[in-house]
DNA sequence: AATTTCACCGATAGTACTATCGGTGAAATT
DNA sequence: AATTTCACCGATAGTACTATCGGTGAAATT
């Protein structure tokens, strides 16, 4: 019941927040094609004018959202190596590294909904955004592989560790959706399935490495 | 320089054909936030008020561009699964199995690319398709991977099989997508990667089915 | 206390699109 | 040959949105 006295710094910034809430929420719900200055203002409580005393245009919104998702991505994805580093050679800590990111992506379904969807979408204005942060999860991860000993020394062996690393992000992401559908209740059997991948993986990268040049069997 | 004497209904099928490609190829460039009725009309060449001869609405066209697309989807499933019945057993075939979806994939990227844009999309008209689709697809591999001899009797197992073949089926998606950027030249290099990953899986399935609840190691 | 700043407001011009309607001429039918 | 059908056309009313502009009152500054 006691009124804030606010500034006025402080008051516009609060709105500035809303702005972006409401604009995720929205962009969540709706999608890209949804977000408009209306609806976004609307939904922060505003009129839709004054959308613009906060940002140039709904892609300068855009931008910032991307610029604050990714900077909560790459802390994730920096956690995760830190604990990885921890413990290294620890057999139980591959499990880890692949529970981490799937409990990141649970924590925030959203950022990684609107990422797969402007991944894809060549009308949308975080594509640049969301293709690059695809790209450093997949270096990350193969970084990650690489750490665990398997060193990749010539060209091949880099870009195998590279598609193997692709492979298991989106397998990682696909089972975070499912978990988020209901389908997957044991995120815990979703960490030990993505582990199990990358073990079949790892163990054909070392079974073919400097030897014959391509036999799965 | 023969000029084709068409009936009238050949000439309004050409056009319905006209559109329906014009609006694949926008839907593709643009994604589905560039689809107007005026851009599809012109690209195929008529007014845009003859849209309106054709389809109902947009919301029309886009569920006839689903069941065309659905139908080769399932043709390709067909396809690869009558391949597998041919050889059963056969070790290299599982390799194969990997392939052929590569391979349609790559024919056809735009459908994937369109599938899996609205798969996350809620705002997309594609989305109930693309989300059925997925889970058929889904459910055709982990059929594929039982009929390997991996088959699930209980209900844990069952789940374990379909989370598999859910992250397989991402990882396929990822590589070919990644093949088609230029990434990953090599398919059959994908096509190996593939394989290993579900080996690993299998064998972790092997090892945990009817022992241990859990345990990866 | 007087003046300035500025976050926010309502109104509105401009843009892009949808969907309807009456008209037209060639194909199809009689 | 006369009549009907219909794929397509241009015009246009209606909808949703963007982005600007002048005005307002409370906060901030003088």
């Amino acid at each position: 019941m006691t009124s804030t006295p606010l500034t006025r710094s402080e008051a516009k910034d609060l709105t500035r927040r809303k702005l972006i809430r409401a604009a995720l929420a929205i962009l969540d719900e709706e999608g890209e094609a949804g977000l408009s200055t209306v609806k976004v203002a609307k939904a922060a409580g505003i009129a839709q004018s004054s959308f613009y005393v906060h940002f140039k245009d709904m892609q300068e919104l855009l931008r910032v959202l991307a610029e604050e998702g990714g900077e909560r991505l790459r802390a994730t994805m920096r956690e995760a190596r830190r604990k990885a580093r921890e413990h290294p050679g620890d057999l139980g800590l591959h499990r880890e590294t692949f529970r981490i990111p799937l409990e990141s992506i649970c924590r925030h379904p959203e950022l990684l909904r609107i990422q797969i969807r402007a991944r894809h979408d060549p009308s949308s204005s975080l594509r640049d955004f969301a293709v690059e942060t695809a790209a450093a999860y997949r270096e990350h991860h193969a970084a990650d592989l690489a750490a665990l000993g398997y060193t990749a020394d010539d060209e091949r062996d880099r870009r195998r560790l590279e598609m193997i690393a692709d492979g298991i992000n989106a397998a990682t992401n696909a089972l975070a959706m499912g978990h988020l559908e209901g389908r997957y209740p044991d995120l815990d059997e979703a960490a030990d399935i993505l582990t199990a991948l990358s073990r079949g993986a790892l163990r054909w990268l070392r079974a073919t490495s400097n030897h014959e040049p391509s036999d799965p069997s």
